[in-house]
DNA sequence: TTTTCTGCAAACTGTTTGCAAAGGC
DNA sequence: GCCTTTGCAAACAGTTTGCAGAAAA
């Protein structure tokens, strides 16, 4: 096996068949990313992706950190995100774990959250909309725990 | 009066007064982007605001227009919203017509619209939740009701 | 008349693209 | 061996900043 992208039923292996069916190629940097990201709870930029792999030694071109992440997108195979930082950041789409984000104002930290009743509420309005809804997103702004209490 | 920024009780009548309360000084270019929000439904981009101010004779700066932004969103008056377009866009900040934004995934077009369903659920979730909520963004993405009828 | 504001041009940051070499299948 | 993928460097788009002249108060 020329690169791990692990066994079994993991979001990498997933990704990887799926790639694979679209006739993309298992080279290094494809695999690198999906081998990171599988590990990933939450988003990460392009940039911390890129800095991650170079920091477990296997490098890979801030070019084709995009590229993949491009792939990966249009395949629906990671998420894109925008939480209002002026970069993007990307997390694995697994449909069994789809969450939303809380971004907090004092230090910029991103914690992903979950709840029905606002996912309830979204699926009705898109019933009721003039519009296809296809997905969402929802970024609550403020304050997290920790920077809340240190607060003077 | 040297600067129309309309009377009464108008957003920008509002936020040149606190703009002025800021000691913020009323020139021409602030002038004339508070003009041009005031009469925005939704929300445009920095270079959406530049041309429109050209467009009427009264061009601005781009730096000034992004300069003019900063300080409205600062001082809480007008909305930045990042919609994954890769760029910002801004819209005046009324806190009795608040909303969200559909983008059409086809055409890109921004429609406004709120939900009252949704506001409930994201004040239920924002009580519950170790975070100090101060505001939210939602954005739905899919087939605007022109794309979704010219679609093959 | 003092201090702020404005426009320009240059700098910056995140992202994309062209191309030659390396590498899957 | 053919064709894709990769990394580099240069190009780009949106945004920010420094500075000198224009203009509020």
């Amino acid at each position: 096996m020329a690169h791990p992208v692990d066994a079994g039923g993991s979001w990498a292996s997933r990704a990887a068949e799926r790639l694979a069916a679209a006739g993309y190629r298992l080279g290094g940097a494809r695999a690198a990313v999906l081998d990171l990201l599988d590990e990933q709870p939450c988003a990460l930029t392009a940039y911390e992706i890129e800095a991650a792999l170079r920091g477990r030694g296997r490098a890979v071109g801030r070019a084709s950190v995009y590229r993949v992440l491009d792939e990966l997108d249009e395949l629906g195979l990671v998420t894109r995100v925008e939480l209002g930082q002026s970069q993007a950041r990307y997390e694995p789409a697994r449909p069994d774990h789809h969450h939303h984000h809380l971004v907090c104002e004092r230090c910029g930290a991103v914690v992903p959250f979950d709840d029905a009743g606002l996912e309830r509420a979204i699926d009705a309005l898109s019933r009721r909309a003039d519009f296809d809804v296809h997905g969402h997103d929802i970024v609550l702004r403020g304050a997290c725990a920790a920077c809340r209490g240190s607060l003077s």
